[in-house]
RNA sequence: GGAGAGUUGCCGGAGAGGUUGAUCGGGGCGGUCUCGAAAACCGUUGUGGGUUUACGCCCACCCAGGGUUCGAAUCCCUGACUCUCCGCCA
């Protein structure tokens, strides 16, 4: 949610803004609405104002005999209007509300104009390709994991659908290793607080992170008790501090979380439907910051590196691009993405996104803090993957295919499969 | 699922239709005292909106939303959450 007072300030900004991220609402109709009810409320204010004066008169009146009929009948007639006002001033107020939290937060001024993934920079390239990688020779993540039977897609779709993967034996092991060890890295080289979280939020968190209103037809949902199914643990723990004031002392707020996340992928299909690079859900590690505004630039780059050494530590090849203002999030006001180069697939796969909302989450989710002067004051929030395991599982994969078929663990997962050092299969 | 109790300011806890934004206690902050500290004493201590150059003034908020009333933290209805007991399941 953008500040109204900010909207009126920077009214052409925000139309900008509005357009880059391809929403349709009209800005205008808001401000007028918005002076509108102001002028209502400065009536009710003074209409207000002098009925509690005169209710306090009354029993004065009555305890010095007088007559109060007079009194009590134009009291009820000012009653009557100040509810009018009231009931108008509500409506306007639910009005403005569905506009306002359909307003897409304002890019960063470092973020590059365009439309589409078309327009997104790269801006770092890392573990370039190597020659040999580039070789035709790599078979796809979904052969090896047929081959060395890791996943069953087959099973899963019979038990609930297509793109609800099963993990069997050593892969199941390995989707858990590589949970574990993002979990633990960024608990002890980078001071997150692991939390464990609810995977079904009602429609509040939804809101207050930015899912909602836009992305409801993506989401799972249960009517019965109107809950949806996270589509990343981004929701539940940015939450967490929800109309809250935090003392200064307890930022930076860094927290680690371990959920899966379900996604309809609504329009999407037939989109990279082989094996795992699209699937309804997965396991994905999630870092949450909770920052004073002045700091939360230097906490993106920060965040993004700290989700580069994961990659770095699996040493596979990725790349690392700035998202355009119309290839951003709803809510986001600058964002990086992280991809791996897949060999067998030959091409790059988004295993991390990572963005700084300012204060636009902590507005509509009421997120503030005190700050050092005393003065309370909204927090800026930020996230990102670090990482997604489904594309991770595939880059290894095909990164560390041999060619007897099985597939070398990378050096850092070995703790957390029984010291083994291959994948052989069953 | 059944029965009951509760939700007030940073915390505890009053308050039961009329200057109550809210008694009191604790904590925090500022001060007096002290070489310093403790104790004691004094003061202060919510959020949002509107208005003002400013001091200030006005409005809203006592879980949420409705209702009754000239007037509601206080009465009525609905919902959420917490706790206790019973049942059921892990």
């Amino acid at each position: 949610m953008l500040d109204i007072k900010y909207i009126r300030d920077n009214t052409e900004r925000v139309k900008k803004a509005v357009h880059q991220k391809n929403a349709q609402i009209d800005i205008d109709r808001l401000l007028h609405l918005d002076s509108e009810k102001r002028q209502l409320q400065y009536d009710f204010d003074h209409r207000r104002a002098h009925q509690k004066k005169i209710s306090k008169e009354i029993p004065l009146m009555k305890k010095s005999g007088e007559d109060t009929t007079n009194v009590l009948n134009e009291m009820q007639t000012l009653a009557a209007e100040l509810k009018s006002i009231s009931n108008n001033i509500t409506n306007l107020s639910e009005t403005i509300e569905q506009i306002m939290i359909g307003i897409p937060n304002t890019p960063h001024p470092s973020v590059p104009e365009g439309q589409s993934e078309q327009d997104n920079v790269i801006d770092k390239d890392v573990n370039s390709i190597p020659e040999d990688n580039k070789s035709a020779d790599y078979r796809k993540h979904h052969i090896i994991a047929e081959q060395l039977g890791l996943i069953d897609l087959i099973r899963g779709a019979k038990i609930t659908g297509s793109g609800f993967p099963v993990y069997k034996g050593q892969g199941a092991q390995l989707e858990r290793a590589l949970s574990n060890f993002m979990l633990d890295f960024h608990c002890h080289n980078h001071n997150y607080q692991e939390v464990a979280v609810p995977f079904v939020v009602n429609r509040k968190a939804m809101t207050g992170t930015g899912q909602l209103p836009k992305l409801e037809d993506d989401m799972y949902h249960i009517d019965q008790d109107d809950l949806f199914l996270i589509p990343t643990g981004e929701v539940p723990v940015t939450n967490i501090f929800a109309n809250e004031i935090l003392p200064y002392s307890v930022l930076p707020a860094k927290f680690v979380t371990l959920t899966p996340c379900f996604r309809r992928e609504a329009g999407s299909y037939g989109k990279d439907t082989k094996g795992l690079q699209r699937i309804h859900q997965f396991n994905k590690v999630e870092l949450v910051r909770f920052v004073q505004p002045a700091d939360s630039y230097a906490a993106l780059e920060e965040m993004v590196n700290e989700a580069e050494t994961i990659l770095d530590a699996l040493n596979l090849p990725y790349r690392r691009t700035l998202l355009c203002a119309g290839d951003m999030s709803f809510a986001s006001a600058k964002t990086y993405d992280l991809e791996v180069w897949a060999p067998g697939a030959r091409k790059f796969l988004e295993v991390s996104s990572l963005s700084n909302f300012e204060d636009f989450q902590a507005r509509r989710a009421s997120i503030r803090f005190r700050d050092d002067k005393g003065t309370v004051r909204f927090l800026h929030t930020l996230n990102g993957s670090g990482l997604a395991t489904p594309r991770t599982f595939i880059a290894i994969l095909e990164n560390y295919q041999n060619p007897d078929g099985s597939v070398t663990v990378p050096q850092v997962l070995r703790k957390y499969m029984d010291g083994r050092d291959k994948i052989t299969g069953i």
